[in-house]
DNA sequence: ACAACCGACTGGTCAGACCACTTGACCACC
DNA sequence: GGTGGTCAAGTGGTCTGACCAGTCGGTTGT
């Protein structure tokens, strides 16, 4: 028997949802105002003070511009949005955005090294042990989706001890987006299960505080797991 | 006689700030429970509505977790927050808080060479052009917060020839926490006026679809700034 | 032609009420 | 001792209707 949490979204959570992705596919073009709040309650069939907690959510993100006595516009989001709207792009109306997609798996493949040789100066033997651990605990894991989940955990530690609070944002940004997306994933990362030892090496280089050899180290970590992501996605790209 | 604009903030805007801080700043420690809205309206002397607005933005932040009929909750921020929190953590309380600044400095200096790899893969001769076009008006801007102004705007090409939607999140949450400091750092980045050759060649890169050149040239851009930066910071440092 | 004005419309705020949900205490039962 | 039922208090969720405070565009008077 297998239960599933009930969710219950209120009002205003759905009319968020509902104006952004209107923003987002563009059926409101930038520069467009909003219909007024009256009329959004009215139309929706809903109380203006849940319209508005819904509007001062989506202002908050970047994505409209609100100004008293003038009307609510649409900003663009390619230039208006941060970080934590990619959650949001990721999967949309339903499927995942492939384009996002290879975007995020090109980021990480690209920022991780830099946090591993941060991590190398400033983790020390200390931070080597945690991640050893880690490791341990991947050796074990035969699920795919666990596994992923260790090898967060994992570039978790390494983050912090990259002592900086740019990639913690930065990755929590990631996470937060790649996490959800985790079930669906593992069948595709199956391989990449047992492969502990580049994760090892990682964490030698670490415990030397070798920046260079732990951002060598680092790429042999991400890159398998990338190009298996990037073929999937060319796989799905060309059943279309 | 200077006159600035005067600012009318909202009432919810006020509550969003000062709640915010008060999480920042560790005064609500993780898994504190907030004071129900009806309690904060009392105490802040203002209506429940505005009380809401307020908190349902900083629950879109991720910093607290509002639950129907539990209390609302702070969260940790370390690991809730996402990069659009940055502008927020680098000015606090006033001032410039410095080892964020710092973090800011080294991810500018990790990341932006992968951008201009992926630029200069992606971009080809009509991205070099519109970097030609800038680092001519930076040959003649004498105005240090006018050459950042326009540094920031080759950066913002770059981003969009990299083609890559994460990066382009990135660079918008990291400009929209610089951006503001610029009339601040102008004086300490008088010495980069002038220095327009490290632009030129990375244009150059561009234009040649030389991704390894690219991000070299990249790197030489960002470091004198960085070192710059750095060493503004450790003064600032010394004499506390 | 121009400036001042004014009305219609927009977002901002308030008050008070009721609904939906969580929590914890208490109690009856097995 | 553990189970489940009941209930009251407190919390967030929503609604209504009113008024305040800005913006905008047309009208009016010069």
């Amino acid at each position: 028997m297998a239960l599933r949490p009930v969710t219950r979204r209120s009002v205003a959570d759905q009319v968020f949802d509902q104006v952004l992705d209107d923003v987002l596919d563009g059926e409101l073009a930038v520069g467009e105002p909003l219909p007024s709040e009256r009329r959004l309650a009215e139309v929706l069939g809903i109380s203006r003070p849940a319209v508005r907690e819904a509007l001062q959510r989506i202002a908050q993100t970047g994505l409209v511009e609100v100004r008293h006595g003038g009307a609510t516009t649409v900003r663009d989001f390619r230039t208006a949005a941060g970080l934590d709207l990619l959650p949001r792009l990721l999967v949309r109306t339903g499927g995942l955005d492939t384009a996002v997609a290879r975007s995020v798996i090109e980021a990480r493949a690209e920022v991780g090294p830099g946090i591993a040789a941060l991590a190398a100066q400033r983790g020390g033997p200390a931070l080597a042990h945690q991640l050893i651990d880690v490791v341990d605990a991947m050796g074990g894991a035969t699920d795919p989706v666990r596994w992923q989940q260790l090898a967060l955990d994992y570039w978790d530690l390494l983050v912090d001890g990259a002592e900086s609070i740019v990639y913690r944002l930065m990755f929590n940004s990631l996470r937060t987006a790649y996490e959800p997306a985790l079930p669906a994933l593992g069948a595709l990362l199956a391989a990449e299960v047992g492969q502990v030892e580049p994760y090892r090496l990682l964490a030698d280089a670490v415990r030397a505080g070798d920046a260079a050899t732990a951002r060598a180290a680092a790429a042999r970590v991400l890159t398998p797991t990338a190009e298996a992501l990037l073929a999937a996605l060319d796989a799905i790209g060309d059943e279309r």
